[in-house]
DNA sequence: TGCAGCATGTAATTTGTTACATGATTAA
DNA sequence: TTAATCATGTAACAAATTACATGCTGCA
């Protein structure tokens, strides 16, 4: 799914413009999907020309105007029919893993810190998800606690994975990597 | 991390020539990474046109010489540099859950099938590193073994998040969803 | 005085995917 | 005879990132 068709899918129950697209993702897609304004303009633009979108201009002042974004019955269509894949993928990509699989190649202070930044964006995460399902409240529809929930889930065993296995990248006990130790 | 970083990386410890590099991938990197001939033979030209590997032609009958490269000095370093970054990214990108997100447009029967799907293919993964931890050994690196073990809880904890939460997308039961009904 | 938020876009670059091109050997 | 394995590569294409370009408002 490109950044088009997304685009397309978040104006199905509310037209918007590019900026308010932005910000809808950070806060739903964020763990799972992202984009930014060099990619969404230009798709909103697409969009446009398809005829899957129109487009309305309110003028600002002081600022571009606004563009706001209302799917058409085209833009509907072409929605549901993207939607049909089948098996669409879910693809993890870690450099994290990676730099961890060569973890021998580093001392250990900086796999150390490694680990803890990772768990703490981890629990960023959760903590982020638990804000928006806040925000959606319990009648938010179904799909979308469906992925927030699975969010929460997956970042909450890393977390959990890094504590407890980290003992097999480290030989001495993590505790507070940033001062000196006090045994020499 | 790039393709072309992560081949200087499998080369540290044993030479290898491309077709076994994406092998190598395929077993040890599937979960978190993937990379295809069109992105591996090119990132191995580079790094032998930087000096960071060196290439000895091995002849074959019947088939293409087989490049073997080794890793120089000059590789090592700039290998080791690279595993400087602080908070090496970790990104899932999912369609499978943008599509749930809207799960409201499917039918049922579409929802159910994409779930059971993505149930399969995370416990394919369960599975498929667990037979790679076999092949490891007990003795393994402890950075394959690490990231081993992550793939395999983040598969499981997907897996029975769906299991768990999959009647929030579907009001009927999930059930034999490829054979009619015997209720009509 | 400076930064965050609002609001739009283009262009260059990076990176990777897919299709194409070749072809012997071996096991089912 | 059909598919998988071994073994290399190029070229076209797709997609997204990053840097660049502009500029007011309101808060601290």
């Amino acid at each position: 799914m490109d950044v088009k068709t997304l685009c397309l899918g978040m104006l199905i129950n509310k037209e918007a413009c590019g900026y308010e697209l932005k910000k809808k993702f950070e806060s739903l897609f964020k763990h799972f999907f992202s984009a930014g304004y060099g990619s969404i303009y230009p798709a909103l633009a697409d969009l446009a020309t398809s005829g899957l979108v129109e487009c309305r201009e309110i003028p600002q002042t002081g600022r571009p105007d606004r563009k706001v974004y209302k799917i058409t019955d085209n833009g509907r269509n072409a929605f549901e029919r993207a939607l049909q894949t089948n098996e669409p993928q879910h693809k993890l990509r870690s450099d994290f893993l990676a730099v961890m699989y060569f973890s021998e190649l580093l001392d250990e202070r900086r796999v150390n810190r490694l680990l803890n930044d990772r768990i703490e964006a981890f629990e960023d995460a959760v903590e982020h998800i638990s804000s928006i399902e806040t925000e959606m409240g319990i009648n938010a529809p179904a799909g979308a606690r469906f992925v927030a929930g699975f969010g929460a889930v997956i970042a909450k065993a890393g977390a959990d994975y890094i504590e407890s296995n980290r003992h097999l990248l480290t030989e001495t006990a993590p505790g507070r990597i940033d001062e000196p130790a006090h045994g020499g």
